[in-house]
RNA sequence: GGAGAGGUGCUCGAGUGGUUGAAGAGGCACGCCUGGAAAGCGUGUAUACCCCUAAAGGGUAUCGAGAGUUCGAAUCUCUUCCUCUCCGCCA
């Protein structure tokens, strides 16, 4: 979340650029102020009564062990009303802080400068484009098509054991699963990431910190005996090793990359878009995280595209990136960019990842910081990105390679796979 | 799941109602000392909020978390979370 203290000093800019995400934040805004200053005055006379209270303690104290217990007896009337008026002002400030969190939590992130205005997918921008479109041969098929042909992904199978969005994989289409994986961790590994394990199931608290909660609770799975949450992303637990760290700004940048499988309820989607890979409940991702210095996390967002590029490329698909407009980003994000791969039998551009800088919102929640070589402490900006996501490169990689003989893999594939072609 | 022990600052560790944000040790930082280093000596070493600010300074809260008793709680009571040991179960 934004910081009260950047509101109340920043107030009409931060109504003005929320406008820009389309986001009426006018009213909330002015609330949020008028109850900071509640807050302030609330909180000095909480603070001037305990400091009261604190002195006759000690007063009281002293007039004991002196033996005067007359006067002591007569310094403890005086604290009755004292500690009734501590009592009111401490539930007064209670309050007023769950009030301002609350707000607070509703009040999404600014859109960095350099985000183009508009409302919807059509208004984002391309920012720049590579790979070469295959030509299809004759009869070329959809990947659900191309599954059934090789006997690669069971849809129906999945429903009978869990539902409708729980694909079964098999034979060379695990081993191809399998195979991306170890080619997305190895590829991290030596862009400079430490790899991670991470838990797939979190707390209530790491899912307030990166922001799953409270907005999107309905889009996680529960397990309500424990109060636990099934990931949506690696990005939950492994943002959360920071949770209330405080780490030396000769240790940024951190960066992480973790395999994980994600959950996703995805109440609502329907159509053409849930066909096949393109939207599960269950999927792998590579995902990456930085924690950066604010000072240079614009530079790490352009070095995390640049790195999730080169997968692409070699990966040989058709791909392009778009700087997501203001309209299409996520509640979080500051800046985003996404990429997309074309699935040439779909005919259509699928996201295959979203790479962001949050600056310091999440950093805010997470209470993660960093003690700067001028020994001040101040918030940490983080940064993600899908590195990458595996179904819709799957459907690409078969549709887009599909050929008389079989489905090819791409060259830099092979070594993880151990086959070069599916028939 | 059953029985017991415990959770204190960067770390170890003292502290069972009174001026304790917290002894002591270690670590770290700075200074002195030195030709240089070590040793030694000295100083400093949390976070959040509020007041005042040019700076300095001051106040409040925080000893796993929450609630309570009390004039006063790290210390007493309750709830809860977590860790460790033994038993049970088990990939």
């Amino acid at each position: 979340m934004l910081t009260l203290k950047y509101i109340t000093e920043n107030t009409q800019d931060v109504i003005q650029r929320l406008s820009k995400k389309h986001f009426d934040g006018e009213s909330i805004i002015n609330e949020v102020v008028a109850l900071d200053n509640l807050r302030k005055s609330t909180q000095m006379l909480l603070d001037n009564s305990s400091a009261e209270m604190n002195n006759l303690s000690k007063e009281i104290g002293v007039l004991f062990k002196q033996g005067k217990q007359a006067e002591a007896a007569a310094a403890k009337e005086k604290t009755t009303h004292l500690k009734e008026s501590i009592k009111a002002y401490d539930e007064q400030l209670t309050d007023i802080e769950q009030k301002l969190t609350n707000l607070l939590v509703q009040v999404p992130n600014l859109p960095h400068a350099s985000v183009p205005a508009g409302k919807h997918a059509e208004d984002n921008l391309i920012e720049r484009a590579g790979g070469k479109m295959p030509l299809l041969p004759q009869g070329a098929m959809p990947h659900w098509d191309l599954a059934k042909k090789y006997d690669l992904i069971d849809f129906e199978l999945g429903v009978k054991i869990s539902g409708a969005g729980f694909p079964v994989y098999k034979g060379k289409c695990a081993r191809l699963q399998r195979a991306l994986i170890n080619f997305f961790l190895d590829n991290a590994r030596e862009a400079g990431y430490l790899e991670i394990q991470p838990p797939y199931v979190v707390n209530a608290a790491s899912g307030y910190g990166t922001g799953q909660l409270p907005d999107k609770e309905g889009q996680m799975y529960h397990c309500q005996i424990d109060d636990l949450y099934l990931i949506p992303t690696a990005e939950v637990p492994v943002t959360n090793i920071y949770r209330d760290v405080i780490l030396n700004e000769n240790d940024l940048p951190i960066k992480n990359t973790a395999y994980s499988a994600c959950f996703r309820r995805e109440a609502g989607s329907y159509g053409k878009d849930v066909r096949g890979l393109n939207r599960l409940h269950q999927f792998d991702k590579v995902e990456i995280v930085q924690i950066q210095h604010p000072d240079k996390s614009y530079d790490t967002l352009t070095e995390m595209v640049a790195y999730v590029q080169t997968l692409v490329e070699k990966l040989e698909l058709p791909w392009r990136i778009l700087r997501l407009c203001a309209g299409d980003m996520s509640f979080t994000s500051a800046l985003t960019f996404d990429f997309e791969v074309y699935s040439a039998a779909q005919e259509r551009w699928l996201e295959v990842s979203s790479v962001s800088n949050f600056e310091s919102y999440q950093a805010n929640r997470l209470k993660c910081r960093f003690k700067g070589n001028d020994k001040k402490t101040q918030l940490a900006h983080t940064l993600n990105g899908s590195a990458m996501a595996l179904p819709r490169i799957v459907a690409a990689l078969l549709e887009n390679n599909q050929t008389p003989e079989g489905i090819r893999i791409p060259a830099a594939l092979i070594p993880y796979t151990g086959f070069d072609l599916i028939d």
